[in-house]
DNA sequence: GTCTATAGAAGGATAGAC
DNA sequence: GTCTATCCTTCTATAGAC
């Protein structure tokens, strides 16, 4: 007779994946894809390095799981700022380059992993695509600055991949050997957000 | 009898081991780090698959050897632009991203193996230190555009690392997947050029 | 003759095809 | 699920330099 999981069952297992995902993240926040090994991703999650094995084929697998959620989160959050229909689409950008940047200031480890921190290669390829999703939500609204004449004509992805590049690098240093004495967040928010307006094209005296 | 190498044997060797290096870096330009099997190295060099590790102890060690080598001529190749005395240090910095960008057009597969494509860790952390050298001498000349007044007041290293970001990020898509239609390498480098100039805040009329 | 670099094949592990 | 193919690495025998 065949084995069939009860609906209990199935959540239970669910549940305990998810919970895993979330640990694997925390500890790859706190000390990077390097140092998270299988024993202690699953010692954060309170199970037994084997049974890591039940939910993923391999430490790859979950380490590319970790890696989409965490970005799929950020993408998110970016996009519904940027696609708000509160503002002009300048104060949009500069409003997402804030959220972009505060949240990697707040979470400085997970930004470390999502933007630069060495990693195997299968996370390196989610990475590209990582990038090229905040490529498509900026060019977005540098597309719309332009068309409302609030930005000069220019190629609209090429400023988009600028904006993440220069936002992405912009954060990786901070947060991986830091400087003497270390900026504020405050004032490097500031001056982030200024360069960014900048790099677009946006005139420095845009009011309101 | 202790066995001495002679100075030709120790010549033949280094030259051996630079040649694998050569020709690793050429297969790793054409094909990726992914691609890039021993076999396939050693069958470029003309040697045999274990004659590789002759020369380094691992894999691993010689993808470091092909990063280092070609990052460092990249870095110094923008040294000495940037630290020419010819011309205005807004200048230089136009120049320097040309050279960059220019450098990485023309030979994209070297340039996504150095920016973006994914890698061991191992390379991973030579992509780090790579790219600082780069923040270190953008940060350079952003410095003496301020002290000279031809940039308005910044923090240069964040400015340098903005550029860093912005460049790098606007030429690995056009190397990777490419857009379609494929655009024309003049234009991409006379956008990227105004974006970084824009990006450090130099006036746009700046003239010769 | 002595010592080493090289070639070539074997080992052990892993990923992909069927 | 099995089987093949390929990968990195190690091992051994050979050829060549001194």
């Amino acid at each position: 007779m065949a084995y069939r999981k009860t609906a209990a069952e199935v959540r239970r297992l669910e549940a305990a994946r998810e919970r895993l995902v979330e640990c694997a993240t925390q500890v790859v926040a706190e000390v990077g894809w390097a140092q998270a090994s299988v024993t202690a991703v699953a010692d954060a999650a309170g199970i037994a390095a084997g049974s890591v094995y039940q939910h993923f084929p391999s430490k790859a697998a979950l380490a590319v799981e970790v890696f989409r959620r965490a970005a799929s989160r950020e993408v998110d959050v970016l996009a519904e700022v940027l696609r708000s229909t509160d503002g002009s689409p300048v104060q949009r950008l500069a409003r997402g380059v804030q959220v972009f940047a505060r949240r990697a200031l707040e979470n400085r480890g997970l930004a470390h992993a999502l933007l630069a921190a060495p990693a195997e290669p299968s996370v390196g390829a989610e990475r590209l695509d990582f990038r090229r999703r905040y490529h498509a939500l900026f060019a977005e609204v540098v597309r719309e600055g332009i068309d409302a004449g609030l930005l000069p004509r220019q190629d609209g992805q090429v400023t988009a991949a600028a904006l993440t590049g220069a936002v992405g690098e912009v954060l990786v240093d901070p947060l991986g050997a830091g400087r003497t004495p270390a900026p504020d967040p405050e004032d490097l928010l500031a001056e982030l957000t200024a360069l960014a307006l900048r790099c677009a094209g946006a005139r420095p005296e845009s009011p309101p």
